[in-house]
DNA sequence: TTGTATGCGTTATCAT
DNA sequence: ATGATAACGCATACAA
C-alpha cells in the first residue's frame, strides 16, 4: 500500500510545524497567507487527503450511519435509497447491513456497527426478532437510533412507519365493497408488529361489515420463504374456500397467485386478491394485482432526517412517531365488473 | 454519549499499566494468571469493548469492504447478498453505496470510501461511467479492487462477470430456432461493456444464421429510465416491424411487453420476447417471459472471495477474470408451438 | 503568526 | 511478568 501523504510530510518538507500545516489546511485561525499558499500547493502536489480514521478517533464521531435491514427487496431498497439521499446531502456515509431476516445476524450486525464504526443506527427488524436487548444496548450508549418500517413498541425510539392498520383496513374494505364475502389474510410472523397491525386493519374492516372473523382464514407465514404458495393451496382446498385474499406483501400475493392459477380460478371473478408494497411487478402480471402503495422513498428520507436531527441536538428526542399514509391501488385482481349497476 | 470504558480505565482501577491490561485482554504474551483474571473480570463489568477506530488507525486496516453498485434491483441485491455472505464469514464488514447510475455520485462514493474508511473496493459500474480515473486512483494507492458484473477492460483488476456474449448468443439463437426472422435488440448505454457484449452475442447468432444485421433493430437505451416502452412502441410502428425482441434486462423486457400488449400483438405467435436476469416477476406475468438466468449470488460470493484473497496476499493479483455461464430459461413469451412438427 | 505539548485508544518495542 | 514510551494522524489549548 503506497503511503498516503500526511500532515507531517508537509510539515517536514516545508520546515514548519504540523500545527501550522493543520491550520493552513482548514480556513481557520491566523496563518500567514504565504505560508498557507505554500502548504496548499504542496498538499495538492502530494495529493494529501486527511485521514478520516484519525479524525474520527479524535472527534469520537464517524459521520457514518449504520442501517440494518431484513433484506433488500423492492420496497426496502427504495427506503434505503431515501436514507442514502438525505445522508449524502448531510455529509454522512451509510453502511447498509442485511440481517437476512435472521435474529442472530441482526445481533452480529448491530455489534459490529456499534464497534465505533457508526454514530448511530437506523433499523428495521428482522422477521425473527422478538427480543430487542441488542438495540437497547445501543440506546444505553446514548447513540442515536431510529426505527423504521418494521417497528416495535418494545424499543423506545423515534420511529417512522406506515399506518399499517389503515392499510389493512383499506385493502379489506375494498374487497368487501367488491362483493367478496369470505376473505382470507396471509400475514407475516406473529412477532412482527407490521403483521399484526395489518391484520388488525383487516379484522376492523370485517367487523365493520358485520362479517365474522374466521381463524381458519388467517395464515401467519414467514417472510423469508415462500410459504404463501402452499398456504394458498391449502386455503383453496378447504371445504368452504375463501373468495378473496389479502396478502401483506406482494411476494406473498405472487405466491398466492401461482396457487390460484394452478387451481384454474379466475381473478377477479372467482377470487379476489390484494397485495402490499406496490412492487412494479404487480402492474405487469396478468391479471394485474391490486396493492397497497406506501411512500417508501419518503419514509427512508424521513428516518434519515430524524436521525440527523438527533445527531445535531443534545436533548434526546425519544418520543416521536411518524406515521405515513398508505394508498390503495386498484387493479384487475380485485376489481369486479359493476354487475350490480347493470342489473 | 455515555463514555465507553477503555483500557486506561481498567488500568487505573487495577493500578496496573495499560500494556498489561492490553496483554491480559488478548490471550498472548506472559501475564500472571491472577492479573489476567482480575482484568477480564473488570472488563466484563465495565462492558469493555475495544475501540476499533483506534485499532484501525494503528493497523492501517479497517476490515471493511466498500461496495459500489449502480442500484439495488433484484439481481444486484442478490449479488450484494453474496458479497455479504463471504465478507461476514471472513470477518469483514460491508459498506454498500449506490451510485444511482450516476457518474458523479460514483466518484463521490469512491472518494468517501477511500478516505481511510475501507480496505478496498468491490465495484460495478454506473450506467453513465465512461472514464475510470477515480478507480485508477484507488489502484495507485495499492488498495485491492475487484470489479464485478458491469466490468470494463479499462480497469486492470480482477473481475467477475457473466459471459455476456454467450448470453446474448443463447437468447438470440433461441429466438431464431423458434422461427423468428426479424429480431430486435434492446440494449443498454454504449459505454457499458455489458451492453456491448450482449449485443455482440446477438449479432453473432444472427450472422451464424445468415441473417442480416439491421441497425434499425438495435436500440441503445439507458438503465435508469424506462425508455424500453417507448423504444418498443417505435419499433412496432415501423413499416417492417420486428417479430421478436431480445431485451438485455427484464425491466426493459417488461417495458417492451407493455408496448406489445398495447398493440394487441400476441406473444409468442405475433412476436417473441426474451429478457435478462430471470427476475421472479418474469415467471408471473402473462405470458411468462423467457429470460437469461445468471448465478448472481455465486457471482457476488466469488467477487468477495477474490477480494479477500487479495487482502491476504502480498503479491498483486491483477490478472484474473472469472466468467460465469448464463442459462436460458424458456417460458411462454418465446416458445412457439411446434407447428413445423405437425405440418 | 507560529510552535510545543497533549490527547484520542490501542499495540509494540524495549526496558526492568 | 510488568511498566514506560512511542507511534498511528490529526486538532487544539497554551505558550511564545
Amino acid at each position: 500500500m503506497e503511503r498516503q501523504a500526511t500532515i507531517k510530510d508537509i510539515a517536514r518538507a516545508l520546515k514548519i510545524s504540523t500545527s501550522t500545516v493543520s491550520r493552513a489546511l482548514r480556513n481557520t485561525y491566523d496563518v500567514k497567507p504565504e505560508t498557507r499558499k505554500s502548504v496548499l500547493k504542496l498538499a495538492e502536489q502530494l495529493n494529501y487527503q486527511p485521514n478520516q480514521l484519525a479524525l474520527h478517533l479524535l472527534k469520537k464521531q464517524t459521520h457514518t450511519i449504520g442501517v440494518i435491514v431484513p433484506n433488500l427487496d423492492y420496497v426496502i431498497a427504495t427506503m434505503v435509497k431515501g436514507i442514502d439521499e438525505v445522508a449524502l446531502e448531510a455529509g454522512y456515509t451509510v453502511m447498509v447491513c442485511q440481517s437476512n431476516e435472521s435474529y442472530g445476524r441482526e445481533i452480529v450486525n448491530t455489534k459490529r456497527l456499534m464497534d465505533s464504526l457508526v454514530d448511530g443506527l437506523i433499523v428495521s427488524l428482522s422477521g425473527e426478532t422478538a427480543a430487542v436487548d441488542h438495540f437497547k444496548k445501543v440506546q444505553e450508549k446514548k447513540k442515536p437510533m431510529v426505527v423504521f418500517d418494521r417497528v416495535t413498541p418494545d424499543i423506545i425510539a423515534p420511529s417512522v412507519r406506515l399506518d399499517n392498520e389503515e392499510a389493512g383496513y383499506l385493502a379489506t374494505k375494498h374487497l368487501i365493497e367488491q362483493g367478496y364475502t369470505k376473505i382470507a389474510c396471509l400475514t407475516g410472523p406473529k412477532n412482527l408488529n407490521i403483521s399484526n397491525k395489518r391484520l388488525e386493519g383487516y379484522m376492523k374492516a370485517l367487523k365493520e361489515a358485520d362479517m365474522k372473523i374466521d381463524q381458519d382464514m388467517i395464515v401467519y407465514c414467514d417472510f423469508n420463504q415462500d410459504y404463501a404458495y402452499f398456504a394458498t393451496k391449502e386455503l383453496l382446498n378447504m371445504k368452504r374456500r375463501p373468495d378473496a385474499i389479502f396478502a401483506i406483501s406482494d411476494k406473498k400475493a405472487m405466491g398466492a397467485m401461482l396457487a390460484i392459477k394452478e387451481k384454474k380460478l379466475n381473478m377477479p371473478n372467482d377470487i379476489g386478491l390484494v397485495g402490499f408494497n406496490n412492487d412494479p411487478a404487480t402492474a405487469l402480471v396478468t391479471p394485474s394485482i391490486s396493492s397497497i402503495e406506501m411512500p417508501a422513498f419518503e419514509l427512508g428520507k424521513m428516518a434519515a432526517k430524524i436521525f440527523i436531527e438527533m445527531m445535531n441536538s443534545e436533548t434526546n428526542i425519544t418520543v416521536r412517531e411518524e406515521v405515513l399514509k398508505p394508498r390503495l391501488i386498484i387493479r384487475e385482481s380485485s376489481q369486479r365488473l359493476p354487475l350490480a349497476g347493470k342489473a
